[in-house]
DNA sequence: CATGAATGAGACTTCATTCAT
DNA sequence: CATGAATGAAGTCTCATTCAT
């Protein structure tokens, strides 16, 4: 009935349903996680019948993987403001505290850990997330080896390499400690974060 | 008719069951998750029908319940061996090695994530793991404060308690990077740990 | 695309279906009784699949209650019908008559005597049936109060009010006894009938 | 080990714990309902395995067979004492408000209308219902053609059996409605109770 | 006699997926 | 392109019944 303008549009059209399925999705998973979300409820919440998702995705897992890879380019834009020493110690303690406010619309850590366990089992997501780390460390690396004057930590690059991983292994910490234990005491865990973050900063 | 002797470990034929039946809850949830590993899954496993399992357990949630709880003394065992400053960065790297084998009898990260996971939904699960974790988090904190002399780190309570937190945060770190990074190179991984372990065990 | 007849009976296809289900569901009840009917069953019953049935009805109790809820419509006219002084012995030794035929797509004694019995346990099935019950009661009574002249009894509003009472006594003990003793000898049934009615009718 | 006096001993021990199965069955019948309530939950109530009712009852269905021949005899003894003619009134309003309570031990409405519709299907049951009805019924007619001076009614033989089908309508009336009416004004139900007893035993 | 662990069938229910419309 | 009715397999859990001890 309606005359779409060839080409592009009609490319964007679908992409733009894609969207809408992938949305409401990680919402549902959000909410219920991953086995416990069904399609029914995808639907409902994209507002589009069941059937419609599979035209867009070949399964339930296809979902799930197309939402992992959506993550990462959503991550590196959240990475990129923790970017200053004097801001990361107040990010990450951000980042703790969204992370355990539950009917957040932004990553979720039961569905970031559940992915994680996830890529223990399925190739394809572990390639996806692998892929996504890999660039969270490479922004990290290159910030630590900025130089000081233009807000980087003026790190040697071995330095800044070995650091980023380390960098890692405490957002990872939060992570997990935001899922287990969301009451934790703010004050005590600025303190330890402040702990591990300040000599990695620290050119010795 | 039959006395049995007492003993530490399953010292009555039920609990001989409920342990058949936990070790095969165990080996299904590693190999396919929480919510994807099915009774009969586990029946089968335990070589006994899905019926007998109800015997045991109220639930599968029970199931859950248990395994970790049974958990959480076989993680302190663990973390004891840990507690002595040169054995730490060896420790470590070992428990990632660890976390990286999948079929391993025990705990698995894959596991763990999910249980954290899970922990966000279901309070019951969440209790256990919150009980488990200030346990550990108190043996890092005894241990730090003990005195150089006798093996410990010497440090303040005040110390001992943020930088314990900080541990495990490492910890956690490391649990996550192992299930989405298992063939993370190893020298690069004990580059890290140490930067991170260093500062924390050094009186500053 | 088409345009339905807006219709008294099943409008949409969706209500034809929830008909086909509790026509099903009724004869399953009526030949097991309401637990012994296997969801399975009623779904055979009315040839389609076991989860379709769930499109429809959240429960199996909510099948229960629909048929309940159901029987009070068609009760309401079967009452109307008994509702003249000369046709109601006939009527009652019809309604007994009736309730002895086991397989009758029409209300059936042991599905009546088991919806009693379960009210006793549920409530909401309590509620259905007594609120079947009080427009049973009212119209007895608006009857007893009618003028003779009109087809009625002519009697006060008290006696009235008592006697539809007395009268719901009469027709509870028939479906009993129908239940009970099929073969009872229909010349002793009326006569009892008649024993119990006749009073009722007369002002005294 | 224990040496029995051979014979009748041994016979009334068995038939003792064939008591305890059935006191412990109509126990868990009245509680539960019949298909609700298991073996499990009568072994409990019996202090016995679920095992050994297996040596005293073939089946489940044997259990609510014999329990219902039972009840036969409990029955004629509550209705002797309804045999005056002062006393029947309050008797009925009695029984109704006895059948209301529902934790009683005694007969319970909502079993005798279960018993009631099994017996539409299982011929065993009904033949067992029907052998009580027939005594009750004998009892009741008995009653009435007793002399006045006796305590009867004085009735005629004709008028006696046609009476005492009549009462047992009522009967089994209070019965229905006590399930389904539990709240039922107890002045209107005396009432109605009168209206239709009172022609009932006198002689017109 | 007595136990209660064990079984296996079957109950209710959910849900990913398909397909006629 | 879109719907949502329909399916069927699978999941959790219960329970009457049996049998080794």
């Amino acid at each position: 009935m309606m005359i779409d303008a060839p080409g592009p549009v009609a490319a964007s059209r679908a992409d733009a349903k894609r969207d809408r399925i992938l949305c409401a999705a990680l919402k549902c998973f959000i909410e219920h996680g991953f086995h416990a979300a069904s399609m029914a409820n995808i639907a409902d919440t994209a507002q589009m019948s069941a059937g419609l998702i599979y035209r867009y995705f070949d399964n339930k897992n296809a979902i799930v993987l197309a939402i992992v890879q959506r993550q990462v380019a959503e991550k590196q834009a959240a990475i990129r403001q923790l970017q200053s020493s004097e801001q990361i110690l107040d990010g990450l303690a951000q980042a703790f505290e969204q992370w355990c406010r539950p009917g957040a619309d932004t990553m979720n850590v039961a569905l970031l850990l559940e992915m994680s366990a996830e890529a223990t089992r399925n190739p394809q997501i572990a390639e996806a997330l692998l892929a996504s780390d890999a660039q969270t460390r490479a922004q990290f690396e290159q910030w630590l080896r900025r130089p000081r004057e233009d807000g980087g930590a003026g790190l040697t690059a071995d330095q800044a390499r070995t650091r980023a991983l380390a960098m890692r292994f405490i957002v990872d910490g939060l992570a997990l400690r935001a899922a287990r234990e969301p009451d934790l005491d703010r004050g005590e865990l600025r303190a330890a974060i402040r702990q591990l973050i300040q000599p990695l900063l620290t050119d010795v």
